[in-house]
DNA sequence: GGAATCATCT
């Protein structure tokens, strides 16, 4: 009180006569509207309220506007306030005024879990909604998701006759169209007398969200049909859905479309989902192109490109491009660090990961699910498991992803128990394994020849999670089989599958073919692989490997005669390792590495020990 | 009232 008298505010200070004299102070009007725009907080304003209270009718309307300046939607606002701007409603004369300010209260609150309540207590007191309320609400509950209270909301709008108003109809669609629910969306949309740009904005978002790129695409063209425009919000969502399809000629298409909008070229969302639409759809150069001609970039443009190379396998390049972003001083966010963690990941960069994890810690970035589950999973692929399990366990929200690339982590480095012990860990954690995490445990069993085991839990699949089983399992099960020796199990596993075997399915037949040299059976197997996918080299060194371990030199020389007409090239044998922090990368044939001899042989070793664990294929190696 | 980037795989 002493602080706020201390400052000049005429009332204020007029106020101090008053109390000491017995006529109330004469204010005139404009020192009370400069005594009010002076006011810095809730207290003042009610201290002037209560002063002019009794000399002045009320000014509630001049009130309640200054109030909203102290309701921030960004931060929560104190509880007196909102409750000083709630009790001020009861002093607005006419429900019109009434609605306008809890109108303007539901706007500048939107962002906050405060919005419902607001709108229940309205309700409550017979001030009814109009256009502008249900918007405002329907927002907030967007944003926390809250399908029920929207369902209501929905209700309301019908029952006020507001149903057919566009702002309110898009911001229903918006809700369902972030609750997933796109038959909703679709019905709206349908049902609407009238729809603008957001409405098919909305519409395509909510397809491209759930997974339906090609309806996206399709409502994009209705759209350009009905005559209407496209803008920056439009082209971005409809750019995604090119990304989700990986459509290189329908993203070149709207993207030519796009150069006849000038301000749109230079919008940075425009940009930036065109760098992840020519990424996605595998054309890394335009990408490229685009992103150096961007005039503005921020870290989501940095980041697209990044984590785009990681996509397409240009793990270097992506950590060029890392490079190039420290070197403007551009801070990485989590998303960057997830791709950089990535591209460690795939290329053995142990101490470049570590060196990202310590800027985790250092900055106080939240080792939230995608960061903790990158770390496990570089540390894991870098062969430092005890590590990934460190990370592991000090995560504490850990979702089917975490437990996933721990148990395939396990499973890569040999450690088919700890890799089951995790997977058993799962029920009571309360994490449902998808099929990748049963892709991790069939692996772990099949290299550690646990055979039974194996076969117990590819039951469970359907049995107890519900999940179908995919080709990826089938191919692991006869991987398990083929490796233990149980070949015509195995053949017999790939007759009775339900789904048609893929390349996977014969391939791990194959490979258990060369374990326990099966020729003849391989020749059959071999056809099948050809069959399904003429253009690889797999096949066909697998079996000439076969041929030459049956010393069947001149059917091997035939095969690899037969790759050489028909132009196929063996796929280099690439692989990288680190020592001392320098990351070394090898092709097969490759002869300018200084210190290659010297690794060479160290590879050669680790070879032969991976192969005896059954843990990589010859063609991995330098040999 | 509507917009962009990130994770597990034989």
């Amino acid at each position: 009180m002493l602080k706020f008298l201390k400052m000049e505010n005429p009332i204020i200070s007029s106020s101090k006569a008053f109390n000491s004299s017995n006529s109330p102070p004469k204010i005139p009007h404009t020192n009370y509207i400069h005594s009010l725009e002076s006011c810095q907080s809730t207290r003042e304003i009610k201290q002037l309220h209560a002063l002019t209270i009794k000399t002045r009718p009320l000014q509630t309307q001049l009130i309640c506007s200054k109030i909203l300046s102290f309701l921030n939607p960004s931060s929560s606002s104190s509880p007196e306030t909102l409750n000083y701007a709630r009790e001020l409603i009861n002093h607005l004369d006419t429900p019109d005024l009434q609605l306008q300010f809890y109108n303007s209260l539901i706007q500048a609150l939107s962002s906050s879990s405060q919005v419902m309540a607001l709108y229940k207590e309205m309700v409550t007191k017979g001030i009814y909604p109009d256009t502008y309320t249900i918007p405002f609400v329907l927002k907030s509950c967007a944003k926390f998701r809250a399908f029920e209270e929207g369902r209501q909301l929905h209700a309301h709008s019908v029952k006020f006759g507001l149903s057919s108003n566009v702002y309110v109809l898009n911001t229903l669609m918006r809700l369902y169209a972030v609750c997933g629910i796109t038959q909703y969306v679709k019905e709206l949309f349908d049902q609407s007398p009238e729809r603008d740009l957001v409405s098919w904005t909305t519409l395509i978002q909510a397809f491209v969200k759930m997974g339906f790129a090609k309806e996206a695409i399709r409502a994009y063209f209705d759209m350009c049909r009905a005559n209407l425009q496209p803008d920056k919000r439009t082209l971005v969502v409809v750019l995604s859905a090119c990304s989700r399809l990986g459509d290189l000629s329908l993203g070149t298409r709207i993207h030519e479309n796009i150069c006849d909008v000038h301000d749109v070229y230079s919008d940075v969302f425009v940009g930036n989902a065109l760098v992840d639409m020519y990424m996605k759809c595998g054309d890394a150069d335009s990408a490229r192109q685009l992103f150096e001609k961007m005039p503005v970039k921020n870290v989501v443009s940095w980041n697209s490109m990044i984590s785009g190379l990681v996509q397409q396998g240009q793990f270097k390049e992506a950590l060029h491009v890392f490079r190039d972003m420290q070197g403007i001083g551009l801070r990485p966010d989590s998303v960057t660090l997830v791709a950089v963690l990535n591209a460690c990941s795939n290329l053995g960069k142990l101490e470049l990961g570590k060196w990202v994890h310590a800027y985790i810690d250092k900055n106080r970035i939240k080792a939230d699910g995608f960061i903790g589950n990158a770390l496990v999973d570089m540390y894991a692929k870098c062969g430092s498991i005890e590590q990934a399990f460190g990370v592991f366990r000090g995560m504490e929200c850990k979702d089917v992803f975490s437990y996933t690339a721990m148990i395939v982590g396990f499973a890569m480095n040999g450690e088919a128990e700890r890799a089951l012990e995790i997977f058993s860990e799962m029920p009571a954690a309360g994490i449902k394994p998808d099929e990748v995490t049963f892709v991790g445990v069939l692996s772990a069993c099949s290299h550690a020849g646990m055979v039974e085991e194996g076969r117990r839990h590819f039951e469970d699949m359907s049995r107890v999670y519900n999940l179908e089983p995919q080709t990826e399992h089938y191919g692991c099960m006869v991987d398990l089989l083929g490796r233990a020796g149980l070949i015509s199990e195995a053949e017999e596993f790939i007759t009775n599958m339900p789904i048609e075997p893929d390349a996977f399915v014969w391939g791990a037949l194959l490979g258990a073919c060369k374990i326990h040299g099966k020729v003849e059976l391989g020749e059959t197997v071999m056809k099948r692989l050809v069959a399904i996918e003429p253009e690889r080299d797999g096949a066909y060194i697998l079996m000439s490997n076969i041929y030459s371990s049956a010393n069947r030199w001149k059917d091997a020389i035939k095969l690899r005669k037969a790759m050489k007409e028909r132009k196929m090239k063996k796929a280099p044998g690439c692989s990288s390792i680190e020592v001392n922090g320098v990351v070394h990368e090898f092709r097969k044939g490759d002869k300018s590495h200084p210190r290659n001899e010297e690794l060479r042989k160290l590879l050669a070793e680790m070879a032969i020990h991976l192969q005896n664990h059954g843990q990589l294929p010859t063609s991995n190696f330098i040999t």
